[in-house]
DNA sequence: GCACTAAATGAACATTGTTCAAAATGGATA
DNA sequence: TATCCATTTTGAACAATGTTCATTTAGTGC
């Protein structure tokens, strides 16, 4: 039942789910679907929880030898997982609540924590800094590269091919902590993609 | 008519538009709607038309004296309209149309243009690169730029205060234009905020 | 087998985008 | 003015879809 409705999602998006088509794929009555989710939200947002989940998951996985090569495996595991599930990543970010009702604080949670695991590699780069400043970074450079790939890989845009993508996106973090390096002071051996 | 879908979705959201809403507000019937617009879609992509475009219009305002300067401009220009008409830029960026069909050339040509702005002083800042590339630079800064801005000011996650958002965006620009120098190996002058 | 609770069902409802035949409007002509 | 035609406007009816809830079914304990 939730794998229907993942997959209607992934394959043809947020808008082209329905209620009824996850009750006849599932073989079951309108009514479960309700029992189970209570509504179409909670639907929704079952399906997204697992979505971070997953995520949240792949990007724990990058290795965190160096802190540099750990920051590009970060930039370039959540541009694969993009690319494979754009249509489930993009429900995560654009769907809104009806009648703004509250966002599930465990989604919220998990996606901060997704941003934090940009905190470990960055205080190895700059041990000087305030950690308190190094999480607005960590969530800055999160957005910057969730911006780099949502709009890179928006086909109505005319969508950068995944490879060009790829190169960018690690040219970015290059560049980025190129910047940091000079900005904050701290002398460190740029690397060679 | 037109005024009144532009008022609703910025209010409310572009989920709150309704064309009996429109249609009442306008006192016209419904099918009025429907011969200027066509469908649904029509009404969205036409105010989604005038938000581009106003937004052109500031962006295109931003003085182009110092390449930094006018980087910078650009920068806190876009964060200064996403602050004001938050939901009007979010139906630009998230509304798909229905069943695929194809995105406006003129809408699409003018984004171009938008990202286009930052092609020159990034060819001030870097005279030895090519073109083609600057191009690609300019998007994705554009990108990265509308991430930091889009997922900062996301009040499901927190937003960060409109200030601070200020302040970090500078900084953004100023570190990544600094990456920039580094890793292109054009000394140039940073510049104090 | 009975009584009771829990779960599943799907018909009916409410909302909302869409259509289109009919009505209203406007203008040209006799 | 009256008549005809073209254009525009109208809103009732339709279709798609989220939601509800009385009814039915299934399960459980005695």
């Amino acid at each position: 039942m939730l794998e229907t409705a993942r997959a209607i999602i992934s394959a043809k998006g947020l808008r082209s789910l329905k209620v009824r088509d996850v009750a006849e794929a599932a073989e079951c009555s309108i009514g479960s679907v309700y029992n189970e989710f209570g509504d179409f939200d909670g639907l929704i947002l079952t399906v997204n929880r697992q979505t971070v989940q997953a995520l949240s998951a792949r990007l724990a996985a990058v290795p965190a030898d160096d802190p540099v090569r750990q920051l590009h495996g970060l930039a370039e595991t959540y541009l694969t997982y993009f690319t494979e599930h754009a249509n489930l990543l993009r429900s995560l970010y654009e769907h809104r609540m009806e009648e703004d009702r509250p966002f599930p604080e465990d989604i919220l949670l998990m996606v901060m924590r997704a941003f934090a695991l940009m905190h470990d590699p960055l205080v190895r780069l700059m041990p000087k800094a305030d950690p308190a400043d190094i999480a607005l970074q960590a969530r800055m450079m999160f957005s910057a590269a969730h911006g780099i790939i949502s709009l890179g890989l928006e086909e109505r845009m005319v969508a950068v091919p995944p490879e060009k993508l790829r190169q960018q996106l690690a040219r970015f973090v290059d560049t980025y902590l190129a910047g940091l390096c000079v900005t904050s002071g701290q002398g460190k051996k740029p690397r060679g993609s």
